[in-house]
DNA sequence: TGGGAAATAT
DNA sequence: AATATTTCCC
């Protein structure tokens, strides 16, 4: 069952046909692999109705060189141009049933995949620039793509072979090639993935070095200790620091338990340790997600200090870069012992904003902090506020 | 027949 | 900008 309408390109090139394949399952997640990092923007939406049209009802139009394409048939062929009806009724239930509950029961056995035809296709004249080739482009809608891992990993990554790939698939529209080129950016995303992997673990190995196991993160060789390592200039009469860690690349933690170590009471860096500012490294992409979280609980509980007005640093630290970028929040001045001293949210506002113009400087033996909430609750603990000497 | 890179298209 | 296709070479 196919259904298939012209693309023609607008630039006349190749005038190429775009056809969707498409297919639709209740559930449309992807399981095997986290497809969420592959490929953005995968959700329901992109499962469409079930467009059964069968192919056989269609001729082909015009191009003599995707004529007689014979979609029923195994291996690779050419999409046939369809007629424009077809076309029609496919952005009709598109548009009409997209958001709506059309969510038959889906079984990967009895799965009908359909490829439609592209909405970006124009209803420009067929006989455009339409000589020699006419390929189709290939939507890996969700469905589709959950079906070629399955197919995949059913070969084992390693053996799978397109060919091979679209036997297991069974799906008519698309060519060894189409396989063969998802194939190839398939693993190109998974080699990322599994070296992003292995960064993960082998942080978390060294975690676990300094980690102590459980007794409450303190590092077997405290002098040794790279969280001690001078992580950024600090000022005269420093107030609490902390490490705020950015994960730029990854995901926000919201969800996911801290995967770095409590910052070790003793090792609450003090001026003696501090160094001289790094030089200006390259900035990773995208701190974006600056706003979203920091205010909310970078200062908001305890960690008085009775310093007087004065930078408060912190580290905004990307997660695989290695590199942090010094934050700097001024509190304000302090009435009395005691009395709370946490950086107003618009001063904490204000230095976000700032933020984004400092350096990049790299963090000491590439490794990361502890995460913000971690440290932020160990310092409670271990009632920070006295850390600076005068600040208690 | 398939992998991979690069160019090209959308 | 991201993603898919084509082309070329091995």
């Amino acid at each position: 069952m196919l259904a298939a309408s012209p693309l023609r390109s607008s630039n006349g090139g190749d005038g190429r046909d775009h056809v969707d394949v498409v297919g639709f399952s209740g559930d449309a997640l992807l399981e095997d692999i986290n497809f969420d990092d592959l490929f953005m923007g995968f959700d329901d939406g992109d499962i469409l109705p079930d467009l059964e049209v069968d192919f056989a009802e269609f001729s082909t139009s015009g191009e003599e060189d995707s004529t007689g394409a014979n979609l029923s048939g195994s291996g690779e062929q050419e999409v046939p141009v369809v007629q424009q009806e077809v076309q029609e009724v496919i952005s009709t239930v598109n548009t009409t049933d997209k958001e709506q509950d059309v969510k038959p029961s889906f079984t990967p056995e009895s799965s009908s995949v359909t490829c439609k035809s592209n909405r970006k296709s124009s209803s420009s004249s067929p006989t455009k620039g339409s000589q020699g080739k006419r390929k189709v482009k290939v939507d890996w809608t969700p469905e589709l793509h959950r079906r070629f891992v399955q197919a995949v990993e059913q070969l084992g990554v390693d053996k799978a072979v397109p060919s091979r790939i679209l036997e297991i698939m069974g799906i008519d529209c698309l060519t060894r090639h189409n396989i063969a080129s998802h194939l190839q950016k398939y693993r190109s995303h998974r080699k990322h993935l599994m070296v992003r992997e292995a960064e993960a673990a082998s942080w978390s190995q060294r975690r676990q070095m300094y980690a102590g196991g459980g007794g409450g993160g303190v590092p077997r060789r405290p002098e040794m200790s790279p969280w001690l390592a001078p992580m950024m200039g600090f000022p005269p009469a420093p107030p609490v620091q902390l490490f705020r860690p950015l994960h730029v690349w990854g995901h926000p933690t919201v969800d996911q338990p801290p995967i770095v170590p409590m910052w070790p009471r003793h090792l609450v860096p003090s001026p003696a340790t501090s160094p001289a500012p790094q030089p200006l490294l390259h900035p990773p992409p995208d701190p974006s997600f600056w706003h979203p979280h920091f205010p909310r609980n970078a200062m908001t509980q305890g960690t008085p200090c009775l310093y007087p007005p004065q930078p408060m640093r912190f580290a905004a630290t990307p997660a695989v870069s290695g590199l942090y970028r010094p934050l700097n929040v001024v509190p304000p001045a302090s009435k009395q012992p005691g009395s709370q001293t946490h950086p107003s949210k618009e001063s904490i506002d204000a230095a976000i904003g700032d933020v984004l113009t400092k350096p990049w400087l790299p963090l000491p033996l590439g490794l990361k902090p502890p995460s913000v909430d971690s440290v932020l609750v160990e310092l409670q603990k271990q009632g920070v506020s006295k850390v600076p000497p005068t600040c208690g």
